[in-house]
DNA sequence: TTGTTGATTTCGCAA
DNA sequence: TTGCGAAGTCAACAA
């Protein structure tokens, strides 16, 4: 990894173009040749970059980075305050614990918490438009799809609702219920949902975790 | 900004936990305070990060960095190879071209595309639930509501449907028609409009910039 | 390889 | 402040 202090200024040419003028900034030169442009603030975003797999093509005053598919990053090097290298090897990874895939693992694994009888048909259940994250029968054998989102918005309910109406045109399915489960619903998707029949589920993560029923509350 | 190379491990608890093993790392303290820890591969996002408005406790071996909604990034330092800090100002900002809005123009000035005696009506035409990119009338008087997309997908598809059905409900605009016209359309986007009798375009900017009919092709 | 979905998405604009 | 839509989204995973 090398570490460049530099007044630049920057022109990207891809899907878009993108113009930075000159100014103070720090370039990062990752040991895959991919290319950061950062300035002193704003997020994690840099202002400009170039993705891997990708070419450098150093030449005095001007960089030009080119990616696979022709784009190009150009940087012109007006003067350089600071420039060092560092070899940190490769990194071990990053380890994630309460995304998406998890709610869907516990609710899959305490499907009575849904009620008495209840049971799971399967976990991504496909479908032509997609999978369903959880489809199961309920304790009289009726189809229930399930929807898991960790944070519950409008768009969550329009793909639960386009899940049902196509398998309620199977008439080996039909009719199936809809529940949407998330850790939070906003307002505006519990509305909707309520509107078309579709149940809320709010989900408490680290309840679910100790497998703690009563943290499930049906709307 | 601050430029830190070092030997360390990083915990994040917030919306999810997230844990990195001991290794050698940059680490980046942005002029407000906000982190960002880098390995020497994978893309522009970090490995791991706190966004401002944040709090940093530098205490000896360890930082503690505090986010606006009680998230904390905690990051044990083993060894630190190299720290060094530097005053970049102010960015100027980027400036970008080649984005929807764009397309829209473009589009919006070759109607003749769409066919023969197509007439714009108006852009960003308002309805009560948001506005149709381009309104116009083909040859023979009837109205076509445009929804234009960079990348064409099934969202996008859900809400030219939704203007569509409260267009036709307006007798003196329907029978309104739909067209769905993306650089790139997804295929169970064009499935989706096409079970709906929607008409997908493909666009080509860089053609439409040089005003070349032939980069049109209607499905 | 291609496609689809989730994300600590981030970012910008408008109501 | 909140909500909605776009992004050079990125990244993980399945077909």
């Amino acid at each position: 990894m090398r570490l460049v202090i530099a007044r630049c200024s920057v022109n990207y040419a891809g899907r878009l173009s993108a113009h930075l003028p000159l100014a103070l900034r720090l370039l990062i030169i990752k040991a895959d040749s991919s290319v950061l442009v950062h300035a002193d603030g704003g997020s994690y975003k840099p202002l400009n970059w170039m993705s891997p797999p990708c070419r450098l093509d150093e030449q005095p005053g001007r960089w030009v980075v080119t990616g696979k598919s022709g784009e190009t990053l150009t940087i012109e090097l007006e003067e350089i305050l600071a420039d060092s290298s560092f070899d940190l090897g490769i990194d071990p990874g990053l380890i994630k614990d309460g995304v998406e895939s998890h709610l869907q693992e516990l609710l899959a694994a305490q499907m009575h918490v849904l009620g008495e009888g209840w049971r799971l048909v399967r976990r991504e259940y496909p479908t032509p438009i997609g999978p369903v994250d959880l489809m199961c029968r309920d304790a009289a054998g009726a189809c229930v799809a399930i929807e898991i989102k960790r944070r519950g918005e409008i768009d969550g309910v329009e793909q639960l609702t386009r899940y049902l109406e196509l398998l309620n045109r199977d008439p080996l399915l039909a009719p199936v219920q809809g529940i949407f489960a998330a850790q939070e619903i906003k307002p505006q998707a519990r509305i909707l949902a309520q509107d078309r029949g579709i149940r809320c589920l709010v989900l408490d993560y680290d309840s679910m975790r100790g497998a703690d029923d009563g943290a499930l509350r049906l709307f």
